[in-house]
DNA sequence: CCTTATCTTTACGTTCACGTCAAGTTCACA
DNA sequence: TGTGAACTTGACGTGAACGTAAAGATAAGG
C-alpha cells in the first residue's frame, strides 16, 4: 500500500521540490537514473529515494557547496553503500574488508571535515551575535534604572 | 601611515576577492558608495572599508543566502551603526532611545535565529556523520579480533 | 475505449554572481 | 612632464541551477 510507486510530480511535493529540479539532478548525476526506462515511459520512485533527495537537499543547504561538488561527496556515500552491501557476502576476505572499510572511513572523514568547520564557524558568529545583545539589552536596562548614583 | 587610503586593487588581495566583486557589490548596494566621488575618479578606501567587506563575505559563505537576503540583514546591522551614533548625542530622549535600542534589538534577533537553526541543523549532521563513524570504526576493530567466541 | 491529468523529451529562456574585454582616464613616480 | 600601472565606465559573456513552453506520449479512472 504506501509502497505504491511514486511518479515525479509526488516525489517533488514530498520533498518540496520540482518535476524539473528532479531531471535535472538525474541529467547531471546527481541522482541515479531509474535503470532500464524505455524512453518515453514515465519515471517511478520508491519512498527510499524520496529520502534520498530530501537527503540531497538537505547537504546542498547545509553544506552550501555547490551540485558538482555535492555530487562527489555523495559518490563517496554511494560507494559505502556499494561496501555495505559487499560486506554482507561472506566471501570477502579480510584483507579486502579492511580496504572497503578504510575507504569508507575515509569518505566519512571528509565530510566531517567540511561538517565540523562550518560548525566551528557558525558557532563563533553565534556567540558573537549573543554578545551583541547582551550589550543591547544592558543598554536597555540602563534606561530602565537611570541614574544609579 | 598605516591608514593610507586603498584603491580597490589593494582591498580586493586584502579580502581575498576581486575589484569586480566589490564593484558589483557596491553597483547592487550591498556595499556602500564611496561618498561624492566624481565619476570618472578612483575609489578610496580605509582599513575599515576591508573589515567590512570580509564580513560581508563571511556571512555570504556562513549563512548561505542571495546577497539581496544579506543586504537587508547588512541594512539592519547598517541601522544598529546609525543607532549607536545617535546613541552618543547626549539630546536623544529616553522613550527614543528605547526605540532604537529595540529596533536594534529585533534585528539581532533576526539574524541569530537564522544562525541558530543553521547550527543545530548542522550540529545535528555532524551528530550523524560522528555516529557512522564509530560503527565504521566498530567493524574494523572487530576484523582485528575476528572470533570473539 | 475515451478522456484528462500527468508525464515525456527537446529546447530555449532566466536569474544570480560575477568574468572579461575595450577604450579611455587617473595616479604615483621618475 | 611623461610614462606605465592601476583604475574608470560600459557592455557583453559565462556557468550554475534551474524555469518555462511546446508537442506529443502515457497512465489512471469512469
Amino acid at each position: 500500500m504506501s509502497d505504491a510507486p511514486l511518479r515525479i510530480g509526488d516525489v517533488a511535493r514530498l520533498a518540496g521540490t520540482t518535476p524539473r529540479t528532479i531531471r535535472y539532478y538525474e541529467e547531471i548525476g546527481l541522482l541515479p537514473e531509474t535503470p532500464a526506462r524505455p524512453s518515453g515511459q514515465h519515471r517511478l520512485y520508491t519512498a527510499a529515494e524520496v529520502e534520498r533527495l530530501r537527503e540531497v537537499m538537505r547537504l546542498k543547504n547545509l553544506l552550501g557547496v555547490s551540485l558538482e561538488e555535492l555530487k562527489t561527496l555523495l559518490s563517496a556515500e554511494e560507494a559505502r553503500a556499494t561496501v555495505r552491501a559487499r560486506l554482507r557476502e561472506e566471501d570477502v576476505d579480510s584483507t579486502r574488508r579492511r580496504e572497503l572499510l578504510n575507504e569508507s572511513l575515509g569518505h566519512i572523514d571528509r565530510q566531517l571535515e567540511l561538517v565540523e568547520h562550518r560548525a566551528t564557524e557558525l558557532a563563533k558568529l553565534q556567540e558573537e551575535l549573543t554578545q551583541t545583545r547582551r550589550r543591547v539589552r544592558r543598554l536597555l536596562r540602563e534606561l530602565d534604572v537611570p541614574a544609579h548614583a
